[in-house]
DNA sequence: CTGCTTGCAAACGGTTTGCATTATT
DNA sequence: AATAATGCAAACCGTTTGCAAGCAG
C-alpha cells in the first residue's frame, strides 16, 4: 500500500500537514468510511489548529483526485472513504456504517428492459445487519472495529 | 394503479388537498424522482399558498409511511419518488436524472467474503446514460421525458 | 369539538466561500 | 519569488422546528 506521502505526490499537490495527516487516517483504516467532521475530530488532538474548512477542502480535493469517494446520506451529511477498487458497500442498519466490500455474480446482472440506456458501472449495497451487530446484540450503533477485507 | 387519495386513506392519514396534490403528481409519472422544491415549483400555480414546510413536513410523512422513497445525493439535497416494488436505479451522468428500473440475474449475486454479515437486501444502482441522452447529444442537462417502464 | 395539518418565519447544521496570512515548491 | 494552502469567520442553502390559525374527521 502506497503511504499518504506517495499518493499525495503521485498526484502532484502540495504536501501539507493537514493533508498527510488526513489521508494517513483513510490508509490506516482501509475501507472506512467518516464525515468530515468525524475526521477533524480524531486529528484534532495531534494537529489542535486544523480548521474545519481546510478539512472540508482537503476532503474535496482528494474526491477530486480520485483517491477518496464520497457517499451521500439521507441525513443530509456526506461520508469519506479511500476509493478501493472494487468497492461495493454493506450497510449495516443497526449500527449504521458503511463498510467497503467485494461482490461476486455480477456477471449476470442486466438492466431489464430500457435496452437503449447504456451502462457505464453498476453499484451495488447490500443492507442488513453486520457481523459485529450480530456478536453482539447488546450494544448496537457503535463503531465497529477496524474492517479488515 | 390505486389513486392518490385511496393511498392516502389507506394509511389513515387525514386527507388535505395538499396532500393529494403532491401525490398525485408522483403517481401522474411513475418512476421520476423529485427535490421538495421542484415538487413546490410544479403545483405552485395551481396552489399558491402552499407552503415550504408543508412540502417537507408532507414528503417526510409519505416517506414514513412507505408510500415514497427518499435518495440522498452527493449536492446534499434529497429526491422523492414512488417506492415501487421491485426499484433498482439507473442514474444518467447526463442529464443527472435517476430512473426508476428492475434488474435480472440478481440470484447469482453475492456478498464476497464477510459471511457473517446478515443481507436482508440488495440495492442496485446502474450508471451511465440514458436513451434520451445518446439519442439526442445536443441537449443534455435537461428533464427527461415521462419514464414508462 | 378535538387535535392533526397548514402557513409562516425563524432556527439549524453541514458545507462552501472570501480573504489575509502562512507555507510549499 | 511565485503561488497554492491554511485559518478564520461569514455566508449559503436545503431542511427542520415552533406556534398560532385553520380544517378534517
Amino acid at each position: 500500500m502506497l503511504t499518504a506521502e506517495e499518493l499525495i505526490r503521485s498526484r502532484r499537490m502540495r504536501l501539507t500537514p493537514q493533508r498527510r495527516a488526513v489521508l494517513a487516517l483513510f490508509l490506516d483504516q482501509p475501507g472506512k468510511h467518516w464525515s468530515a467532521d468525524h475526521v477533524r475530530d480524531q486529528l484534532l488532538p495531534s494537529m489542535p489548529e486544523l480548521a474545519r474548512g481546510t478539512t472540508y477542502k482537503t476532503l474535496n480535493e482528494f474526491v477530486r483526485q480520485g483517491i477518496l469517494e464520497e457517499l451521500a446520506t439521507v441525513d443530509g451529511s456526506l461520508l469519506y472513504g479511500l476509493r478501493l477498487e472494487p468497492h461495493h458497500h454493506f450497510f449495516c442498519e443497526s449500527c449504521r456504517n458503511w463498510y467497503d466490500v467485494t461482490a461476486r455474480g455480477l456477471e449476470q446482472l442486466r438492466l431489464d428492459g430500457l435496452t437503449n440506456h447504456l451502462v457505464e458501472s453498476v453499484d451495488i449495497t447490500f443492507r442488513g445487519v453486520c457481523a459485529h451487530c450480530q456478536a453482539d446484540q447488546k450494544a448496537p450503533h457503535q463503531t465497529p472495529p477496524a474492517h479488515t477485507p
